[in-house]
DNA sequence: TCATGTGAAAACGTTCACAGCA
DNA sequence: TGCTGTGAACGTTTTCACATGA
């Protein structure tokens, strides 16, 4: 179910280079995985292949916006105007997942006022007086770590329930409230440890002689980052 | 293994407010994961533990630090300096996990010649003459999608053999080199995905019978982002 | 008494291998 | 013939439950 998404953005420009049928061997080379791994999350979806022929790309990739809820059109808002917030903000991405950035908070009065993609910036504090038709259904916090339970607390009082923190915090949130976390660096993190464990095979005389761990295969995204 | 990096920030948090000890039952209930989880993932490491007391905060973040390999401080060269890559080389947290930032590139004639951080921006063709000591064990590319395969052809020649690619494409190098993906917004559609299917329990009359599948678990980062 | 550390069981995800269909 | 779809086998991760030790 994660890979979803990868094989979305892969049939999209399947379907842009006008492919006529892409079959499991292809798609999982594309989206580096095996094809028995494409097939089975395939399967779980309905059964949209022609045997001994493929996919049809633009049919599949039909079923999968369909499965993943592209249709919904969330709003998000997104509190903390920095280098990452404007990068969430002008992405691309959004729109093609069925977002749209609705609100933009800061602190900042430099940054207050700022118009980025049609939206003005606005004081956090105004997150309370939302007017319906922009609340938000996520709130996207990249604060810096300070700011982050305070921008919390206010868009849980705005209704939001579901929360995307990039902000180096653990956050306090009711529990019907859904809260993941984003850590960017966890992701370089993973690839020293894995760089380190590859690279270099015991090379290191005082290190422990216990052999490789079975390690790191896929990485969830469950921590504060720092990169605000 | 995946989780130590959220233990890790944790314990530093805990060390700065020095706490003394620290239960499983704690440590679960900050890292959004259950006790038996933290055991599990600690004992892997060693038995770092008191019974009947717990854990002490300093002492465990030494041996996951240990673990990662923190005291490895890999060099990183950042091509394409948008709004991420920015975020990413401000980042307060590569220096305490282990990374710097050696070296940064653009191709953008208005972005050529800026400082951050005190490293020049330089342009991606100087990739290749890059010194020995600003050779990158890592690439991270945060170029619009049309420049990426050529980032990474130019890193993979100069000897990087660990990419980390938030460009929204598909890369191909040679199989030796550790490739990772990162798509930020695929954190907002497992979100949105996650929120329709506990907030609307199939209120949707022409939706299949089928009762809700059981989903998203943990997101591995392994694609294209658009967000650069 | 209380929380760790750990075998054993259960759940889960991946891979295999092939039947079934175009 | 060629590729999908899928049971069955396999390996890994998570959970359980409790013996162990401070």
């Amino acid at each position: 179910m994660v890979r979803l998404p990868v094989y979305q953005r892969i049939l999209a420009d399947q379907v842009r280079n006008r492919t006529s049928t892409l079959s499991s061997e292809q798609l999982a080379s594309l989206a580096g995985v095996n094809a028995a791994k494409v097939r089975k999350d395939l399967s779980l979806l309905g059964s949209f292949g022609t045997r001994g022929t493929g996919y049809d790309p633009a049919f599949l990739l039909a079923q999968i916006d369909r499965a993943l809820g592209v249709d919904k059109n969330w709003a998000i808002a997104v509190v903390g105007i920095g280098n990452l917030g404007r990068a969430l903000t002008n992405s691309q991405g959004f729109a093609s997942r069925g977002f749209h950035v609705t609100a933009l908070f800061d602190v900042d009065p430099m940054v207050i006022g700022e118009e980025i993609k049609g939206l003005r910036v606005r004081h956090m504090n105004e997150i309370a007086s939302l007017r319906s038709h922009e609340r938000p259904a996520i709130g996207v916090i990249t604060t810096p770590g300070w700011a982050a339970q305070e921008v919390a607390n206010l868009l849980v009082q705005v209704g939001v329930t579901s929360i995307l923190n990039f902000a180096p915090r653990v956050l306090t949130v009711p529990a019907h409230v859904h809260l993941r976390y984003v850590d960017l660096s966890i992701e370089l993190q993973v690839l020293g440890f894995y760089r380190a464990w590859r690279d270099e095979p015991s090379s290191d005389g005082a290190e422990e002689s216990e052999p490789p761990p079975p390690l790191i295969r896929s990485v969830g995204l469950s921590a504060p980052t720092d990169i605000v």
